[in-house]
DNA sequence: CGTTGAATATACCGATCGGTATACATTCCA
DNA sequence: TGGAATGTATACCGATCGGTATATTCAACG
């Protein structure tokens, strides 16, 4: 039996680039060529390992959804109430987020054909987030419903970081973070203001 | 002096074909001899009237936004108070929208390379839009901070369209038309529930 | 010791990419 | 009458696309 595909160190350095590769220029534009000279690597090891772009490409952003999701969770695990607010804030400082390209998801489906295995793995991702979120909102807010709620949130999260590669700016998810705690306490909202 | 590259009828059925072709697909994964070949035109007459596959992808990028602007401002002129909503009616109800597509200059802007001129279209499209926002916003909430609450429908919309190319579907669109209702009015939020 | 797996290097495949060249037909207008 | 402008048809260009073939090296392991 071979040895699964991103666990061989050739097959980590093509995994490491083409996060790389596809984030930054986007899947169509970036040849499997590119791929493997970057992760100093022949197409041979590349097509060994993963058997196709497309399978590459489902990799790379399963993989993607695994660091942000250990980063996610690692950031909740230390944070303090209310934790809606360290789930923003994981988008805000986000590592490996370009403010140029913005949500690597959100970028990939806009590639994608329709049945594209990888268009699973991007539903998939979304769906976690919109889960958790609605979690660490009937925790925050438990007197309000937590699905209406992490909803509205999660809209706002998401036309942000959409924007991220229009703009290239963060400070519209810093404008999030504002509504959401805003959210969070509506009894607070008609005196403010 | 040329004829300017879109008043011509072959120029038009070229602008015709990349719309359904660029959208549909991907800007990436079409090129120039099927958008001749669905325009029932030669590339060479493509090339005499756009000179180029990028500046052809601009024309596109002015052309949808044109279209949708128009469709708006005519939605707007026949649409009773609050016409923010009416707005974000133009989002649900676009007679071009591809539901399984989402939003054409988001799926742009991510296949688009940095310094490509579409970018500022997409940019100029999208402050458009925010803008317009604005002003409905201070027309139906004379009372709150206009520009605060048109960024958070923003959010909002842009959140919901990005994602009807990932869920394929428009249930968030109406939902942020219940949202933006509620935000309109908010001295009715606190007893509803 | 010999096999197996992972890797290298290189060359090749047909197809498609964006873009150009050449030659010819039509229409309209000064 | 006679060029522009608009168009067609066809062929071509070098480059790159995703993917395959062949042959070789090297280390680990039973």
């Amino acid at each position: 039996m071979a040895t699964p595909a991103d666990t061989t160190p050739a097959g980590q350095r093509i995994l490491d680039a083409a996060g790389g590769l596809f984030y930054r220029d986007g899947i169509n534009a970036v040849g499997v060529a590119l791929v493997a000279d970057t992760a100093g690597v022949t197409k041979k090891t590349l097509y060994d390992r993963f058997g196709s772009k497309d399978e590459l490409v489902v990799r790379y952003l399963r993989r993607r959804h695994e660091d942000w999701w250990a980063y996610l969770e690692e950031g909740l695990a230390a944070a303090a109430s209310p934790r809606t607010l360290a789930l923003v804030d994981a988008y805000i400082w986000h590592p490996r987020l370009d403010v140029e390209r913005g949500c690597a998801f959100i970028n990939a489906a806009a590639e994608l054909p329709p049945g594209h295995a990888g268009r699973a793995v991007i539903r998939e991702h979304k769906r976690s987030v919109r889960a958790r979120l609605a979690d660490l909102i009937a925790e925050d807010a438990p007197g309000a419903d937590a699905d209406d709620l992490a909803e509205h949130v999660f809209l706002l999260l998401e036309g942000a970081i959409a924007h991220c590669g229009i703009d290239g700016g963060e400070a519209r998810m810093r404008t999030v973070r504002d509504l959401t705690a805003r959210l969070l306490h509506p009894s607070a909202d008609g005196a403010a203001e």
